[in-house]
DNA sequence: AACTGTTTATCAGGTG
DNA sequence: CACCTGATAAACAGTT
């Protein structure tokens, strides 16, 4: 296992999965959000093993962002000319990693099928600029079946719910399970206004991490996920529907690795949440001292 | 053509 | 042993 400092070691493949290196670059972003291209650079910077084999990781690295769940495409605006889309994380995904260390991912994250479908297709986005509806949506392959039409409360029950709303509507994309979730320069980029009061409360949640140390090539110092990426007390609750992968209750704080902040609320399922809603949930996993 | 994105398949390693 | 996660390969379609 490399460690931080040690040279010799930096040509050694980087102890992060390739989700954990996606996360680091869109985190360290700006704006929150990364084309592919960007993705690919912040890696090559910063982890010299990914200098070489380009074609290999790469096509791995997109083959994750398409098949986790933890990761959204945002499309360009027409203004924003350019190719592919940006990549987000998933708002609800916010304490994937164990201890805040992006070294050890601490639970599978799954959106509902219903949320997938709206977050994860292109199409909705669409929808959402030119507010029409776009072309049929497919279901994520993993998905398809077996889950269809059970999983929706979350979005019908939200604001009006005898109002008919399209899945790939703004309002189910940013409403109740996104607002106040997705990076405020997202909500930005993407043309929705936001409020003061969700600003502010955005802007705890997501942070720039612009100004913490970026780790250099030969320093794997964990990457951490900033305190606010947790869920702020008094903040509503995210419909996340996290899949634990386990529970590690011994770990606590491990030296260097980010500790979780005192007071930090982790995300879990809200207690208005039925238990039907959870898929495959473990729920001693998802105790918040557990996290 | 090159890049981007999706999907399927296979394999290895870890874990209960 | 079953299951899960992650890595890799590859085919393929769509976009720039």
């Amino acid at each position: 296992m490399p460690r931080p400092g040690k040279s010799s070691y930096s040509d050694q493949k980087p102890p992060y999965s390739y989700i954990s290196l996606t996360a680091m670059a869109i985190q360290n972003s700006s704006e929150k959000m990364l084309p592919l291209s960007d993705i690919y650079k912040f890696i090559m910077e910063r982890f010299p093993y990914y200098r070489e084999n380009t074609q290999r990781w790469q096509n791995s690295l997109r083959h994750n962002l398409s098949f986790n769940d933890c990761f959204i495409k945002i499309p360009r605006r027409p203004d924003q000319p350019g190719k592919g889309s940006f990549w987000a994380l998933h708002p609800d995904c916010g304490d994937m990693f164990e201890n805040g260390s992006f070294l050890r991912r601490r639970k599978r994250f799954k959106v509902l099928r219903a949320e997938h479908v709206s977050c994860k297709n292109a199409p909705m986005m669409h929808y959402f600029h030119q507010h029409h509806a776009g072309t049929k949506p497919q279901g994520h392959h993993e998905h398809a079946a077996g889950t269809v039409g059970s999983r929706l409360p979350h979005f019908q029950s939200y604001a009006q719910p005898a109002a008919f709303r399209h899945p790939f509507a703004i309002e189910n994309l940013i409403g109740r399970d996104y607002k106040g979730a997705l990076p405020l320069s997202v909500m930005h980029h993407l043309g929705y206004p936001v409020p003061a009061h969700i600003s502010s409360m955005v802007n705890s949640m997501w942070p720039h991490v612009l100004s913490e140390p970026v780790p250099t090539s030969a320093d794997y110092a964990p990457f951490s996920v900033s305190k606010s990426l947790y869920h702020n007390p008094g903040a509503p609750p995210l419909p996340a529907v996290p899949v634990p992968i386990k529970a590690t209750p011994g770990l606590g704080h491990v030296p260097g690795l980010g500790a979780l902040p005192p007071g930090a609320q982790l995300c879990a399922p809200p207690s208005s949440l039925d238990k039907s809603d959870l898929l495959e949930s473990k729920t001693s996993a998802l105790h918040p001292l557990l996290l």
